[in-house]
DNA sequence: TACGCGCAAAGTGTATGCAATACAAGTCTT
DNA sequence: AAGACTTGTATTGCATACACTTTGCGCGTA
């Protein structure tokens, strides 16, 4: 059957996807007020379904809501941004783990098609469009339910960073980036999964490290790191 | 109208506070649904904010939502706790290392005097909620956005079937238990950053360990591991 | 000019009502 | 008597409507 007809239902998940693909995209910069009722006539429906579409989003981390003040995209700090990277650092080479004994031949091919991509590749948003490939496919043999979803969110949350920053980097950076990418494919090949997962910490760590070169690229105007009660 | 109280532009915070405690408590237990209306009248206000607090409870992972099915408090296979305990194993210790500088002389007797406590109390109830004190007061002393957050909702999804499962643990296993939070606490005192990051990390992972030696705590007619797309 | 102060416009939060859907029991067919 | 179809009811999803909050602007006053 085919889809083209609104299904009944589901409004709510639609609006969620296309206003979250339409913030990855970076037509949404950070920070940036988003009005319901705007919404509701840009993506069709009314206010309610937008409402729970960015309380999804809210949940994902890609938007900060505020009480009576309505939502807007969210907004990292450095700190903020430093943070996801830590996390990251420990909790992909689990997700690669998981991943590993899923991921045949052609997925790693795939995977060495899209390194390939990379290096010659001019178009920044290309690239991080590419980088983000290569990560999540190396992840696709995974069968997880939340595991895989937080990495999703965590890479979601440093998206339009990420862009800001790829287009500061210079070639030498560049090279030890595709470098480990290599490296990375290959421990997978061989199937040496710790090497893969010691590999892969290293790259996001040393990612990190290059952008907190870069803090320019941060508002720092934030002032919300959320205390817990008792 | 009878509730005075009302302030205004928070009602479904309030009700997902409420309900989020109430699914905590044990009120409700995994797989049961979640009417709106029910909650609706139980807790005051209109479906409306249910529906909103709803979705959050499902963000945090406590709930689960199917299309035009309706909400059921969440429900976790085997694998996805073992799942869970994995990611806690790597990522609390961090936490513990954004913490460790912020716990003062203060923070750290309470951690005494909940170990103590641990080691005295008979009723599973109160056991659990000690444990839970125990190891989310270590976290008190970090400042983070992220982290944090996460790490109680992974706590939050596996209230249940620790509840469940403490209540059939021997007096060994117990010991090692109580040994391995005076170990805990003592590298805190020493400052001793890495020992403790491990011990904590062992901790978890033994917990684990002896919770997949109990699948009757799980209900295991699960069928939704979350295939993402590419 | 700078600083409140208050009011209007914009925008959010919630209640109610209606259409669409799913679930279950009963009916019919074979 | 077992399975498929139908009907009825409970419940969800969404749109409209309204009350309340926030915010920005103009005005008066020092």
């Amino acid at each position: 059957m085919a889809k083209n007809t609104l299904r009944a239902g589901d409004s709510s998940h639609k609006i969620a996807s296309l206003l979250r693909d339409s913030i990855l995209a970076g037509n949404y910069s950070p920070g940036e007020r988003l009005v319901q009722e705007d919404i509701a006539e840009r993506f069709g429906g009314s206010r309610i379904p937008v409402r729970e579409a960015l309380r999804d989003l809210e949940g994902e981390g890609l938007v900060t809501f505020v009480a009576n003040a309505g939502a807007r995209v969210a907004d990292l700090s450095l700190a903020e941004c430093v943070e996801v990277y830590q996390m990251r650092e420990r909790i992909e080479p689990l997700l690669l783990r998981y991943s590993a004994e899923g991921l045949d031949r052609e997925a790693l091919e795939t995977l060495q098609v899209i390194a390939a991509e990379m290096e010659s590749v001019e178009d920044p948003d290309r690239f991080i469009e590419l980088d983000r490939q290569f990560h999540l496919s190396m992840y696709q043999g995974a069968v997880t339910t939340v595991l895989g979803d937080l990495v999703v969110m965590l890479w979601n949350k440093t998206q339009p960073y990420r862009r800001a920053y790829t287009k500061r980097v210079d070639g030498d950076q560049r090279q030890v980036f595709h470098d480990e990418h290599r490296m990375l494919i290959r421990a997978l090949v061989d199937g040496d999964l710790d090497l893969a997962e010691n590999l892969l910490a290293v790259h996001i760590r040393r990612t990190r490290q290059h952008l907190e070169r870069h803090p320019e690229v941060f508002s720092d105007t934030n002032i919300t790191p959320t205390q817990k009660e008792a």
